[in-house]
DNA sequence: AGTAAAAGGTTTTTT
DNA sequence: ACCTTTTACT
């Protein structure tokens, strides 16, 4: 049944009787090792939902299933094998905590926020706080939020967050005590949980009296990724175990990259530490990128993280000898340097590589907007990772909220979403409204109120109020989501024209919503679900004829993780973008932007381009023509000798290009004006 | 009083 | 390009 792994990777799905740590470095087959692991215990007759499969994406854990089904079923005789527990750390807290909300004290039908509710319920809870006296500017909403989460996560004090990753925002304390504070009583009095709070819910369910009911669900526990957990996800793994608990987790600790989700190595270096007995084996056999790629990648690491630095010192060594060796492009600008993609892509289509195998890569989201534009001018379809999500593009969330009020009529964020959209209804009006309606009062159904006429609103909004009761009303006749997405799609109508510049193809773009929905009947799980794994790529408004056909990836570094391509292209590399400047200053911020290059250059199996323009605008919000001239980043610098160079574009290739002689014609202009009045 | 429109700033990466 | 603050208008 597991005839072609290597002796290294049958260890780690053979190994039984103590805990195991797989250290496995990029590319030498983690995902099947893990299946096939899987596909072990099946196989041993393990019951399918006693095995917890914890990944990083869902998209992970769909494909480790499937493969481990694929597996099993070569043996198992018509068992029935199905029903794993599977998913991101999230995704299963969600789980878990429907089924043991009343241990918790959670409403069964709580809510859950993404990044985008919860920064909108800080900027909610910021106005009704009155925060920022005039002439002094408060920190973004968004920043609020990330000074949050990052406290909640690293569990560390606020005094220590604001000093050591956000100093400008050091005045603020107390204003931001007041809105932490405000911001919990309203999560708790509206029953929602935003992403921190269903870890430490999961957390503290480990730790309390129900701990044990809880540990002893599960005989199988495998987690991937391990190098990207953060202190609170370690609790929950070590409250998840007992000492019998068949424990596995894989990680390399070269691709961490999380840090700045409170994420640390330190927790796989401790691994035999915290599970004494237990197991490591290493995988270090290259199956996915050439020899020439594979030098390049681990002359970056080696050279940047000297090996006493790292623990688990692994050297990758391959089986495809032959390959070219890496491009390295020196661009005049962002605009050669798209160019260039885009010709070399094209270029490897024509030698038979679909654009499916091809992916670009970056370090940030707004990297590849210049590429994008080249893109759409030569029709090359792609999908975007890592941009701006679907679900959090206003539209989506006017709608989402909808489904919120029905779900969770307590849920005030997504009232006041709601009501504000309605014509004539500010912040105020909004919240007099809520008051009337008594939403997240305990004792009263604000759902209902609204339905028995109560609620006065302004006279321009009595259309959209009376239209938002009728569709209210009639949703609690329907059943299935997608149809309830249909009806309150006349709500919309009435208020996107109020709130959009151009409300049709926003209106129309929501069909793309109810598609999802029609995949299910239940819309609390359709609701928790998709915020759980949003719908990844942007959908840009326009239309996606091309989808079933063939595409590019663009991604950035971060949403690349795990992923591989025959030809990967990697841009920006230049310092000031990767390092990022904003990671220069203390050196476990280096040391992770140098993962960050290792992970990028590791998802390439034949063909790899690293190319960076020398020309950029200052800042990313530029109006004007100022730049800056870049350098090849350090990290790509040390592995020049192992590349091909190749330069494009040129200043003189624009051909605009500015005369040297200055002269001024503002005189001369305005006198011939001035002639127009005088 | 409170909403709508216009001006002024702006630290990546994600579940 | 988006979010926050300021000002202008009902």
């Amino acid at each position: 049944m597991f005839d072609d792994l290597n002796p290294q990777q049958a260890a780690a799905v053979d190994h039984q009787g103590s805990p195991l740590l797989i250290v496995a470095g990029a590319g030498t087959g983690k995902t099947r090792t893990l299946a096939a692991r899987v596909a072990r215990i099946l196989a041993d007759g393990a019951d399918p939902s006693r095995i917890l499969l914890l990944t990083f994406t869902r998209r992970a854990a769909a494909e480790m299933v499937a493969r481990a089904k694929a597996r099993a079923a070569e043996e198992s005789n018509g068992r029935r094998h199905g029903d794993v527990v599977a998913g991101t750390f999230h995704a299963v807290a969600n789980r878990l905590l429907r089924h043991y909300s009343a241990a918790a004290g959670l409403s069964a039908n709580f809510t859950v926020l993404d990044a985008a509710d919860s920064k909108d319920l800080f900027g909610m809870v910021r106005t009704a706080e009155g925060m920022g006296e005039r002439g002094k500017r408060f920190p973004r909403a968004e920043t609020v939020a990330g000074i949050y989460s990052r406290l909640v996560n690293s569990q560390a004090h606020l005094s220590d967050v604001l000093d050591v990753d956000y100093p400008w925002c050091a005045d603020h304390a107390e204003d931001l005590k007041t809105i932490f504070n405000s911001y919990t009583a309203h999560k708790r009095s509206n029953s929602v949980l935003d992403f921190d709070d269903l870890l430490l819910f999961w957390r503290g369910i480990t730790a309390s009296a129900v701990g044990e009911h809880l540990r002893n669900d599960f005989d199988h526990i495998l987690i991937d990724e391990y190098q990207d957990t953060n202190p609170i996800q370690n609790d929950i793994i070590r409250g998840m175990c007992r000492p019998d608990t068949d424990l596995c987790a894989v990680g390399d600790d070269a691709q961490a990259i999380y840090g700045f989700r409170s994420a640390t190595v330190a927790n796989m270096w401790a691994f035999t530490e915290h599970f004494p007995g237990a197991e490591v084996v290493t995988l270090e056999q290259n199956y996915r990128s050439t020899s020439p790629i594979l030098a390049f990648a681990n002359r970056v690491l080696s050279d940047g993280l000297p090996s006493d630095d790292r623990p688990f010192v692994k050297t990758l060594w391959g089986n495809k000898p032959e390959g070219t060796r890496p491009t390295l492009a020196t661009c005049w600008d962002e605009r050669a340097q798209s160019e260039l993609v885009a010709d070399s892509i094209l270029d490897a289509r024509e030698r038979g590589m679909d654009l499916r195998d091809q992916a670009v890569l970056f370090r940030a989201g707004h990297h590849s907007e210049g590429l994008e534009l080249e893109l759409h001018r030569r029709d090359i379809p792609y999908v975007k990772y890592g941009g701006l999500k679907y679900l959090e593009t206003a539209h989506v969330k006017d709608l989402m909220s909808l489904l919120r009020i029905l779900d969770n009529p307590d849920d005030a964020l997504a009232w006041h979403r709601v009501l504000k959209s309605m014509e004539g209804v500010g912040p105020a009006t909004s919240r007099r409204l809520e008051a009337e309606l008594g939403i997240a009062d305990e004792t009263s159904d604000a759902l209902n109120h609204l339905l028995d006429g109560l609620g006065r609103f302004p006279s321009p909004a009595k259309t959209q109020a009376d239209e938002l009761r009728a569709a209210l009303s009639d949703c609690r006749e329907i059943q299935a989501p997608a149809e309830q997405i249909d009806r309150l799609l006349g709500f919309c109508e009435l208020t996107f024209p109020n709130n959009y510049d151009n409300p049709l193809p926003r209106l129309a773009d929501l069909g793309q919503l109810g598609a999802t929905a029609s995949a299910y009947s239940n819309r609390s799980r359709f609701l928790a679900e998709v915020t759980l794994d949003p719908p990844g790529k942007t959908s840009d408004l326009a239309q996606e004829p091309y989808l079933d056909d063939d595409w590019l990836t663009l991604s950035t570094i971060h949403s690349a993780k795990g992923m591989e391509w025959r030809n990967v292209y990697l841009l920006h590399a230049a310092d000031g973008n990767l390092p990022s400047d904003m990671a220069l200053g203390d050196a476990e911020g280096l040391a992770e932007e140098l993962r960050l290059t290792y992970v990028a250059l590791t998802r390439a199996k034949d063909e790899l381009t690293v190319s960076f323009p020398m020309r950029f605008h200052v800042n990313r919000f530029a109006t004007d023509d100022r730049h800056v001239y870049a350098q090849l980043s350090r990290f790509i610098e040390v592995g020049r000798d192992l590349c091909n160079e190749v330069t494009t574009g040129t200043n003189e290739q624009s051909p605009l290009s500015a005369p040297n002689q200055t002269i001024n014609l503002t005189h001369e202009v305005d006198n011939m004006l001035a002639g127009l009045w005088d």
